[in-house]
DNA sequence: ACCGTATGTGTATATATTATCAGTATGTAC
DNA sequence: GTACATACTGATAATATATACACATACGGT
């Protein structure tokens, strides 16, 4: 998509500010008027030019048919879901399948350093020292361009962990963060092993005593 | 506010839904057609009567300008303005004063046991045995009531803390999470003391390695 | 020099939409 | 029994709105 020019974006934050204050989008004639041209033809071509650049959408013949595109509309989270919460992963399933999402959590993206795409609830201790405990939630961004000492989320054998990562060649370390643990050691030639994505975050959602 | 008839709420929903997935309200004209009257006059009177019970509000003269009230307004995550983070808290100052608000976030209220009214970000390492890191944001839920061995915020000669609480009737001990730190003894008949609330989550929003 | 895009003015028109008037029918509160 | 809200049909006037067409200026790229 092309750039947008400074005009442009004025029309589209006076989009956004129709909606939030009216409900409705504006007129021609009402863009015209906020932006003090004489001609709501003025309005027009720019929303037409805007339509182009893929900012927003008009519906034809329709009265204040003026759609903002996904990227420009606010509040986003209003219209999504919200992130999947997946419990246990059984067996062989793939981990965003229906059935193991437990809620939908909405939560701005931008907390996060990269927009996560689903929460994980993580069993077990292993990640202590890491300040992920029994219960919380990670915030999981799906990639499977992951660095040495980044904590992940990884498949091995149809079981999903939380472990710190560590590659050595053809040899990876799952480095849990707790003494009791031991690390897993994996043979990338002989075992199977899927990068389910890197944590991004965490969310602890209960603050039961421990 | 009068109950809703069933019919009058199959407008209100079909208004609803006409917003989400349109991005406008729907004319009475659309109404009609939607709920199969013959009439765009029905869609006017059911409008009225919406008006009439606090429902909707009605923009005279202005094509589609129909407002929902907020109660009936979907997706009210979209209008908050969500949570106020605060960050650091000068002495002397009250912990929600505007100039400590570093950012807003949105977060869905109900992902914690109790509805947080801010996010605190977290110094220090004393509660890293809770799973509390440097650099957290703790949700905090404010209120004065609360139960030994609660994480609580406190306020302590103008200092903003977080621990582990413990009162024996006059004594309160603040618990650090960690070792390597000491208890804070508080004889309330002595010392200023102020209890800002009650954590009920955590979110880290930065994996760094650690 | 010429073209495309951005940014407008000004006029006109078809049509989308609100709004009002005149009815019909049904239930319910008083 | 009669007032009043609900739940519609049907028609029409008034106006809000989208959209096309003609024209102007400025600016950057070729």
């Amino acid at each position: 998509m092309r750039e947008l020019t400074p005009r442009q974006r004025e029309i589209v934050l006076l989009i956004q500010e129709a909606i939030r204050n009216n409900g409705i989008p504006p007129t021609r004639a009402e863009i015209a008027r906020a932006l003090k041209f004489r001609s709501a033809n003025a309005a027009e071509q720019h929303l037409r030019a805007l339509e182009r650049k893929g900012a927003i959408e008009l519906l034809r013949g329709t009265s204040r048919g003026i759609r903002l595109k996904d990227a420009f509309r606010e509040g986003s989270l209003r219209t999504m879901p919200g992130l999947p919460l997946v419990g246990r992963v059984a067996a062989g399933e793939p981990i965003l399948a229906e059935e193991h999402i437990e809620a939908r959590h909405r939560i701005d993206l931008d907390l996060f350093e990269a927009p996560p795409h689903f929460l994980l609830r993580v069993h077990g201790m292993s990640m202590k020292d890491a300040g992920i405990l029994d219960g919380d939630l990670v915030a999981v961004h799906r990639t499977s361009e992951i660095r040495n000492r980044q904590i992940i989320v990884a498949r091995l054998e149809d079981e999903v962990t939380v472990k710190r990562y560590r590659q050595e060649g053809h040899r990876v370390w799952l480095m849990p963060a707790n003494a009791e643990f031991d690390p897993i050691e994996i043979d990338l030639r002989e075992q199977q092993f899927t990068i389910e994505g890197v944590v991004v975050g965490v969310v602890r959602d209960s603050m039961r005593i421990r």
